[in-house]
DNA sequence: TATTTCTGTCCGGTATTACCGGACAAGCTC
DNA sequence: GAGCTTGTCCGGTAATACCGGACAGAAATA
């Protein structure tokens, strides 16, 4: 069990999360789905406005544009957003109809740094679309492309504390499975996902290494009925490891 | 002076603002830049880091893309990013070469919504460029065009909360201008910036209203070069009208 | 319109806990 | 390998986060 040395900043970040899910809220709602006291909540609210985490408008809360910056200077400064993100856009424009998304680890789990895709009405606003939080590594494809260059001791501490959880139907839920998948990613070069994190949705993704240590992945998903039998088979898993070598190349010859 | 009910989650907030403004920081860094005992600011980071608020590679922390998810839930349930943001498009792509805004107010603040402008090598990727933080409504186009749709009282309650901190030498500090152009504003049904955000930076911005309430403001940014003599003579500032009257339809006619 | 029932906000006491000094180990740089 | 960092951990204490309760105002009821 995770533990949390400044307990009142755990409840804060509560409080924030249940005013993401149900948009806009009034304390009193965010007092009964978190089960604490009104003033409590009250109490918190009011620091996270003063902050400029949460907005007050007329008595309900809601998230303010400040995460858009942070986020925007969290991805600014990763190496692995910075080198790639050109790239990605590339990948993104010679893979029509399908998403792209450069993924690092964080703390086990995945972290998007970046997600093409969502293509509004003509023109390609290019603008992403969802952000997803809290994926496993095993769930997806570029998941498992770098659960795939770990450690094995390191697979085996991820695995025992948070299990192998499933999504869907297809996701991997045995231990013994995963460990074979991971060896075939590793002799491939590639990770699929056959409707493992969404059902209906199939993924290619390929490591991104650098001086001998995983950076994350990049991967294509779209619709399970837009990808050849095999992605393998096709030129996709190629164009994908060479996107994911162009990026490494950019890793390497950056100053710094 | 604004006080803080939860000391703890202010102190987070700091530490979070620390490591935005360094990248990826060590935790005797940011207790000295915040000047609190080392252990304090380890049990802080240790905190946000079990919540996915930062991301620990091998004692330096930085900020996880859990704030990516958070800022585009944040828009995505914002009624004016909703309606207003094919829009914002539409209008970046009929002016080249500029910069598009969509900006609501939070706290008396700006409230970046949608930054479009920043072309990638030769592909348009609509990409958000920046999303500023702290910025006061007097300093810029869409700020004084949200200003100037407010009653009285709470323009002078603001002016006298916040004062007016300039950014540039243009900017207005006087309130007797202020207040004289805001007058102007809503005659002409537009605001113009001309270097009072950036030196050398003009902008030109129409209100969003809707049930008789300021709603926000989009605006067209670009070098002062590439701008008419007076943004009003050319058809710019009419253009940008017209774009918020759509976004107002939009608003009105959209259901609940 | 009067009444009831919500809402968000505020206050002050107390027991919890956030803060802090200090100590440890591991990774640097001379 | 010595001397410096660094990040991490522990436990006591004084500060404070939490909570119950009370208030005013807005809806919703009648």
């Amino acid at each position: 069990m995770t533990t949390y040395p400044v307990a009142a900043v755990k409840l804060s970040h509560d409080i924030i999360e249940t005013v993401a899910e149900r948009g806009p809220t009034g304390v009193t709602a965010v007092a009964d789905a978190l089960d604490v006291p009104k003033s409590t909540a009250h109490d918190h609210l009011r620091t996270l406005e003063a902050v400029g985490y949460v907005v007050n408008e007329s008595g309900t809360y809601r998230l303010g544009t400040k995460f858009l910056h942070l986020g925007e200077t969290a991805r600014s400064s990763h190496e692995l957003f910075v080198n790639g993100r050109e790239e990605a856009h590339t990948l993104f424009d010679d893979t029509d109809e399908k998403y792209v998304q450069l993924v690092t680890e964080e703390n086990g789990r995945c972290g998007v740094l970046l997600a093409a895709g969502w293509r509004q009405g003509g023109h390609t606003t290019g603008t992403p679309g969802a952000y997803p939080s809290d994926l496993h590594l095993h769930t997806n494809a570029p998941g498992k492309a770098i659960l795939a260059h770990k450690d094995a001791e390191t697979v085996e501490r991820l695995v025992s504390e948070t299990g192998l959880p499933p999504r869907t139907a297809n996701t991997i839920t045995d231990e013994e499975r995963l460990l074979a998948e991971l060896e075939t990613i590793r002799d491939d070069g590639y990770a699929v996902d056959e409707g493992e994190l969404i059902a209906g949705m199939t993924g290619v993704a390929a490591p991104i290494v650098a001086d001998e240590r995983v950076r994350g992945a990049i991967a294509v998903y779209g619709p399970s009925g837009a990808f050849e039998a095999t992605p393998g088979s096709s030129g996709l898993a190629e164009t994908v490891r060479q996107s994911a070598r162009t990026i490494e190349a950019n890793l390497i010859f950056t100053p710094e």
